[in-house]
DNA sequence: AGTTATGGCGCC
DNA sequence: AAAGGGCGCCATAACT
């Protein structure tokens, strides 16, 4: 087994100090102080390929990659234990959801002090020499930050080797390792960011918008004429198009009634309006959302560089901050172009989601569907005489509980042909009706209800009237949220595990032009910028970590988890 | 003036 | 064609 190595950057300067420490994390020999850390991790990494313990890789990395880059070799870290994210598994695996999670928080809970509420993660990361600050672990004055990891560490392992359940106990930790390692793609991504062609980008906004404005803040020509022609449309008054109760006004003093402004509903509408409205609203989106603000602020410099916020989705799905790097409209992706001489190899888990639900509910039926290609295509034939529509609603729905529209004789179907997979996602709905929790397969557990739930749903069937209705209401969708919880938060797991195997795959490949780096992450599905000569080759490496991903969250399945890969110079290429 | 809520829509 | 689950972000409206 590997070493562990505890590390924490000194405050202000290039150095910090390090300690080995066995797996359950008792301290071997002395501790190492390091003037250059970066040459020293570097050593050990080249040496010992430990598994580093730190605070936090969202605060220890990204300057650690910057000087690791300065190095010859340009090495990166291969593993970590990131004690905040692990932290916030195990307070939620222990039913304490919603409890601090900083190494101070962990820290003081140990020691029994008062336990520091979590910073706000808003904004921009801040200079580099704050964020080595102590101050920023939350950990009370005085306290040597280096004890403190070692001590979350020691207790952490504690508390995973208490988990019930050998095999539990082993995809939690498989878990806690996934985890962590997301963290460390997360930094890279964010340091190396995605291909971003200016040029593309501008010439897309100057064909859709007009040229840009010279003053910042102005419309686009494009964008103010037809608000000029709406207006015309409805009656000739002027009215702000932005402003939803300005245009239902506007609507109705032609006589026409709309609940709200949403595109379905204009669809429906027949007025000369209607069609403006919604290709107005088109382009709106797109220049206030991803327009030329946008790209002063995200995409400078031939790269797009989102931050990740890992673990920022309660099912294990990341999140994103600033940039809305995981909501890029398909449109835009004609600005996402290889460097010459690169490829994007661009790769996607075919219909994840019912995979996961056959894998999970061991649903011997439906996995032999899951078996092959098209999951859709197979269930069609089996229980749908050939409809693949149908088969692919019905199984959407009884992912997410829906209940409305013509959807009732399709889950009867799938009810009577799928009973244990049908099953597993209405007990997991039921136990979330009656107030309880649900995991995914590695062992994330979902939030329990809030007060407020819990208040609007006790008693309220006897009550009668409109607080049972409510209650109603809120019961059934806390049932659908538990419902497609273990479904979503398992398919994350699965994904996780693919993008560890593959980071890990990647780092091994290098040639003449580069070495391929991961540039893009969206819950189902991965980017990597590799060099063209070695872009098949990574195209194979990701169907061999899509098999390890299988393998390793579902262990001995027949159901397949295939990945649609495409090798391309334009992201918009890939579909 | 600044913060919070809402409506709406982009992605999976 | 939308709707069921999860998000982030924008502009406006509604507050403190």
């Amino acid at each position: 087994m590997p070493a562990r190595i505890a590390l924490v950057p000194d405050a202000h300067g290039r150095g910090g100090r390090l300690h080995r420490i066995s797996e359950a994390g008792e301290p071997l020999g002395a501790p190492l102080k390091a003037a250059e850390l970066a040459v020293t991790v570097a050593e050990l990494e080249a040496a010992e390929h430990p598994r580093w313990v730190w605070a936090s890789a969202e605060s220890v990395y990204p300057p650690l990659l910057a000087a690791l880059a300065d190095l010859p070799g340009g090495r990166r870290l291969g593993r970590c234990h990131d004690l905040r994210l692990v932290e916030a598994l195990l307070l939620a695996h222990e039913g304490r959801w919603g409890a601090p999670r900083s190494l101070g928080a962990a820290w003081a809970r140990l020691r029994s002090l008062p336990v520091p509420a979590d910073l706000s993660e808003s904004g921009p990361a801040e200079a580099q020499d704050t964020l080595f600050a102590p101050d920023r672990l939350q950990l009370p004055p005085g306290t040597d930050p280096l004890a403190a990891v070692l001590a979350v560490h020691a207790d952490q392992q504690r508390r995973l080797q208490a988990i019930e359940g050998e095999a539990q106990r082993a995809r939690f930790r498989l878990l806690v390792a996934a985890e962590s390692a997301g963290a460390l793609a997360a930094a890279e991504m964010a340091q190396d960011g995605l291909p971003w062609r200016t040029e593309v980008h501008d010439a897309l906004l100057t064909e859709l918008l007009g040229p840009r404005p010279h003053i910042p803040g102005t419309q686009p020509a494009k964008l103010a004429e037809l608000a000029v022609r709406l207006q015309q449309a409805l009656g000739g008054k002027p009215f702000n198009p932005d402003s939803h109760t300005q245009v239902l006004r506007a609507f109705a003093e032609q006589g026409v009634r709309l609940t709200s402004t949403r595109v379905w509903e204009l669809r429906e509408l027949d007025h000369p309006a209607a069609e403006l409205m919604i290709r107005y609203k088109e382009l709106a989106r797109i220049h206030t959302a991803h327009g030329w603000a946008w790209q002063d602020a995200w995409a400078r410099g031939g790269r797009f560089r989102p931050e990740y916020v890992v673990g920022g989705v309660v099912s294990g799905r990341w999140a994103s901050r600033g940039g809305g790097a995981l909501q890029i409209p398909r449109i835009l992706r004609r600005a996402v172009v290889a460097d010459p001489g690169w490829r994007l190899v661009v790769a996607d888990a075919a219909q994840l989601e019912p995979r996961v639900l056959a894998a999970l509910s061991g649903d011997a039926a439906l996995a032999r569907s899951a078996a092959g290609g098209d999951l859709y295509e197979a269930l069609a034939a089996t229980a749908f005489q050939g409809d693949r529509a149908k088969a692919k609603l019905g199984l959407l729905g009884a992912m997410y509980g829906q209940t409305s529209g013509d959807i009732g004789p399709l889950l009867a179907i799938l009810r009577q042909r799928y009973p244990v997979a049908m099953g597993y996602v209405e007990a997991a709905a039921r136990t979330g009706e009656e107030g309880g929790i649900v995991t995914s397969r590695l062992g994330r557990s979902c939030p329990p209800p809030s007060d407020a739930w819990l208040d609007l749903t006790e008693g309220a069937a006897a009550a009668g009237g409109e607080s049972a209705e409510q209650g109603g209401r809120s019961t059934r969708a806390r049932g659908r949220f538990t419902r497609n919880f273990v479904i979503q938060a398992s398919a994350a797991d699965w994904a996780l595990a693919l993008l560890a195997a593959l980071r890990r795959r990647l780092a091994e490949l290098t040639g003449p032009g580069g070495r391929p780096h991961l540039v893009f992450f969206q819950h189902d599905e991965v980017v990597v910028h590799a060099p063209t000569e070695l872009a098949e080759q990574v195209a194979a490496l990701i169907t061999a970590a899509a098999d390890e991903a299988s393998r390793l969250v579902f262990g001995d399945t027949p159901v397949r988890f295939p990945m649609s890969t495409a090798v391309v110079e334009c992201y918009a290429d890939a579909k």
